[in-house]
RNA sequence: UCCUGAAUAGCUCAGCCGGUUAGAGCAUCUGACUGUUAAUCAGAGGGUCGCUGGUUCGAGUCCAGCUUCAGGAGCCA
């Protein structure tokens, strides 16, 4: 149905959602809302809210004439419908309320029950009951803004022309070196058909080979870039690792664009506008959840030492990110920074930065990002002894077109690279890495007809909303979080 | 998977050097009050102290193993 907000108020018989209402000027108008009671203070005062807005709308029972029984049903968690007169609120807190003239339970909810109570709930907790959790303040911001930024990805690369592209959730190829992969099988485990020599014989599963779930949809993409130009994936991922971190999901949404004709630099362009696109976008349609985020934070930060608290509030932050360059260098340059850096002098890392060639830890991006550029950095050019086969080989000979993106409080958000489009180069690293060339033919098939400069790189959805919610565990801001001994609900 | 810590009422937590009947706040229930904002006031109910074993005259407390959770690390997005 499409709508305005007076369009709203003039069908008084339908139900109006409590975001409309509270927005209105009109007042004295009769009006219906339905939604889902938080609290009934006073025997008088019911907070509702419908999940429309983080706030809720107060609705007025005239308790001295109404059912006894019926406000006793008006309990934490009860779902009604309330029809009544939209007028000026009496007391302070809210501009208008429903003073209302008659209320309908529609689903009772028992208080001796109902886990959810109106005051303020451990994290943790609210995990164990992921149920209702959406039925919190804080898990209603933050799923809205959620829904924001999946819409804002979709509509920063639509309006650049790029193709939204449906890459396989089962796979046959495990020649990735993405990390592991959950199988995927009809067998019966208890008893899977054997070889001679007893292995499994995968020629007898439902696909006639050994099949996985997605850990990556990059090769499809590059095909479907190798016509269609630009294209983006936005799925579902899966990663057997087992990883128990805030940071990583057993199953998790990832955003891919694969971009025939861009170089490196074109593509840490593409990826910086698309972060900054997005974050923009949840600032502008989401400030009432961000508000509340940022209060959530505070109130959180409180309990921290002076230290440890963030320097920049959250919204600070997203319009921080949004108003500078993120810092671009070499992971070479990254290198000098750390070795001269003043934790590594005073022996403060636990891993001592010695020299050029070994992986960063945690502690120096984290170094880079919070303490030494206070913003967030895109690195490049790593050695290609500790990246991926399909990245692109540099002149010098021993680094690769990488870019990663680190951010404050999460890490890496997006990694990606130029692709290898020389068919020799890629054959021979492939070899060096012992990735099987002859399982891949459909890959290395784009080198030999019509190759081209071709660049991507992968968002990590879930941490991209922990950024701009400012939540700090991975698993709040995925409605069902999947992750080693939990797949509950 | 590794390191550290935790598990006590529906929730958040206290419980000292091992010692009688395990406490508080909130929530819930009952009553009072009725323009409240996590309403307030009075009262009541509510516990296999994560599980299994061990030490001990005696274990919520000490020890071992297991389970789960949290934070950090690795793998990465």
């Amino acid at each position: 149905m499409y709508f305005c907000y007076s369009n709203y108020i003039l069908h008084m018989s339908q139900r109006i959602k409590i975001k409309a209402l509270l927005q209105s000027t009109q007042t004295d108008v009769e009006v219906t809302v339905k939604g889902w009671v938080r609290t009934f203070r006073n025997n008088q005062f019911i907070a509702l809210n419908d999940g429309s807005t983080n706030n809720n709308l107060q609705i007025v029972v005239d308790f001295q004439n109404t059912d006894e029984a019926l406000l006793k049903r008006i309990t934490t968690g009860a779902a009604i419908s309330a029809t009544g007169m939209l007028v000026a609120s009496l007391g302070k807190g809210q501009t208008v309320e429903v003073k209302a003239t008659s209320i309908e339970i529609l689903g009772d909810s028992d208080p001796e029950k109902y886990p959810l109570q109106p005051k303020k709930h451990s994290l943790e907790f609210l995990r164990e009951i992921a149920h209702l959790r959406f039925r919190t303040q804080t898990f209603g911001a933050i799923f809205r803004v959620r829904n924001s930024l999946a819409f804002a990805v979709h509509q920063f690369f639509q309006n650049q022309g790029f193709v939204y592209l449906h890459t396989p959730v089962i796979t046959a190829s495990d020649a990735e070196g993405a990390g592991e992969a959950f199988k995927v099988t009809n067998f019966d485990l208890a008893n899977p058909p054997r070889t001679e020599d007893g292995q499994i014989d995968y020629k007898q599963d439902f696909f006639g080979k050994a099949t996985n779930l997605t850990v990556s949809g990059q090769l499809e993409g590059e095909l479907g870039a190798m016509a269609l130009s630009d294209i983006y994936t936005f799925g579902p991922t899966f990663r057997a690792e087992n990883s128990n971190t805030t940071r990583h999901l057993a199953e998790f949404w990832m955003i891919e664009p694969e971009m025939a004709f861009y170089d490196l630099q074109d593509n840490m362009n593409l990826a910086e506008g698309l972060l900054k696109y997005v974050i923009s976008y949840a600032l502008e349609h989401n400030r009432e959840d961000l508000e509340f985020l940022n209060q959530r934070l505070l109130e959180e930060e409180k309990n921290k030492p002076q230290n440890e608290r963030s320097e920049m509030t959250l919204i600070e932050k997203l319009e921080f990110c949004l108003n500078n360059d993120f810092e671009r260098l070499t992971y070479t340059e990254a290198i000098d920074i750390l070795i001269n850096s003043t934790p590594n002098k005073k022996k403060k890392f636990q891993y001592p930065v010695e020299g050029w060639g070994t992986d960063l830890q945690s502690e120096h991006e984290r170094y880079l990002v919070e303490k030494h550029f206070k913003k967030p950095v895109i690195l490049t050019d790593y050695p290609k002894e500790i990246k991926a086969f399909y990245m692109r080989q540099n002149d010098d000979g021993k680094t690769v077109g990488a870019m990663d993106i680190l951010f404050p409080g999460i890490g890496e958000i997006v990694g990606g690279s130029q692709r290898e489009e020389r068919l020799d180069r890629l054959e021979q690293r492939m070899d060096e890495m012992g990735i099987p060339k002859e399982e891949l033919w459909w890959y290395l098939d784009t080198r030999r007809f019509g190759a081209c400069p071709h660049s991507g790189f992968g968002l990590g959805f879930e941490r991209l909303v922990l950024f701009v919610t400012g939540m700090g565990n991975i698993r709040d801001v995925i409605p069902f979080p999947r992750f080693p001994k939990n797949a509950e609900f």
